[in-house]
DNA sequence: CGTTCAGTTGACTAAGGTCAATTCCCGTGG
DNA sequence: CCACGGGAATTGACCTTAGTCAACTGAACG
């Protein structure tokens, strides 16, 4: 298992392609270390890479005011990205932090869009993983919309098990749009429940 | 103004494409006329178009037991679809039905896959569609995470005017993920303050 | 003119927010 | 090894707001 091993497996799930297509995306591919509390991403910068994460995992949250909302979790073997700010050249309304000592690679934009241009594949690379990124905006939405605090905290732990056993409660709040407050009282509900 | 200018201008914003190239995506496309109250896609059907509209509007939603979400209108100018069944080939949670009485243009499934082979300036599109809709996706995340009912109600009257326009209220609420009389009383409190 | 349905209003309930106090956990330094 | 400090989590009391259910109003349509 070297450090292109994970990638590759990951991008082979959406395209197929030929070694030389692969030696020109490794190419562009820039290991990076991250402590514990580092950010790869602070709101206000223009989000330049997007990162795949072979060690640890992330939170990315922003801010309004002194308040804090969790956008979601990336962990190993997952790209990481604010793709709104990477897309749209416009800086970040995210932050994006290590929440354990973490190793990632990164891929900057402007080599992405060398790749783009260079071979077909990575276009439809490209397209493959908007839409599978779509795929999970479209659940989060839905939960947001339709499950009650109490429900969503029941359908992440059952669908994302790594964020209940990683990620201390305030986040897990946050990530539901709920206080820790709230969310230590569900917990006691259901336990009563149980 | 013919049935397709307003598409082609739509797709110029994303990509260029050469006359050969829009022939071809142009001869995949179908028009279709659509009733008001008509359904575009039902629950439970594999969504196999994604539609653009000429006139008319329609409502994205869905239903848990008698419980009834919208996730989204969309308007004249812009495409409508399942994205998730759409991609993922799965049936679809989500109905679209027609407010108006509306003219669109289908594009099958297995047709965009075609172009998406034959040119690759439409796989190019399709990225920078799929892009385009995560931008909006992850705004719609945030201000389901951050704001309050009211919150949210003020920026859909300055984002989107025609949802308070043209939309009953009920779908509005619905929308923004409260009941009717909640909305009803939120916009109470609005017009005292005001 | 009456039916229907969207919208409003009222009374009550339930649930989360807020603020403050307390307990728990864990790492650090004496 | 133990005591302490600090942040996380819990708990309590109270407040605010949305949900629920029901009644009423008003406009649209036949």
């Amino acid at each position: 298992m070297d450090d292109f091993s994970a990638i590759r497996n990951f991008i082979s799930r959406f395209v197929s392609f030929s070694e030389e297509e692969w030696n020109a995306h490794q190419a562009f591919l820039s290991k990076r270390s991250i402590k514990k509390g580092g950010y790869l991403l602070r709101a206000g910068e223009v989000c330049n890479y997007v990162t795949f994460i072979n060690k640890g995992f992330f939170r990315i949250y922003h801010t309004v005011g002194d308040e804090e909302r969790t956008a979601n979790f990336a962990f190993d073997g997952n790209y990481v990205t604010d793709y709104s700010s990477f897309v749209s050249r416009l800086p970040s309304a995210d932050n994006i932090v290590a929440m354990e000592d973490a190793e990632v690679l990164n891929l900057h934009y402007d080599d992405l869009q060398k790749a783009y241009e260079q071979y077909p594949v990575w276009q439809k690379f490209g397209r493959k993983v908007a839409e599978y990124i779509i795929l999970f905006m479209a659940d989060r939405n839905r939960s947001l919309l339709f499950l009650t605090p109490e429900q969503y905290y029941i359908k992440v732990m059952k669908d994302r098990p790594k964020v209940i056993a990683n990620v201390p409660l305030k986040y897990i709040a946050s990530y539901l749009g709920v206080t820790p407050e709230a969310l230590s009282r569900i917990r006691k509900r259901m336990s009563v429940k149980a």
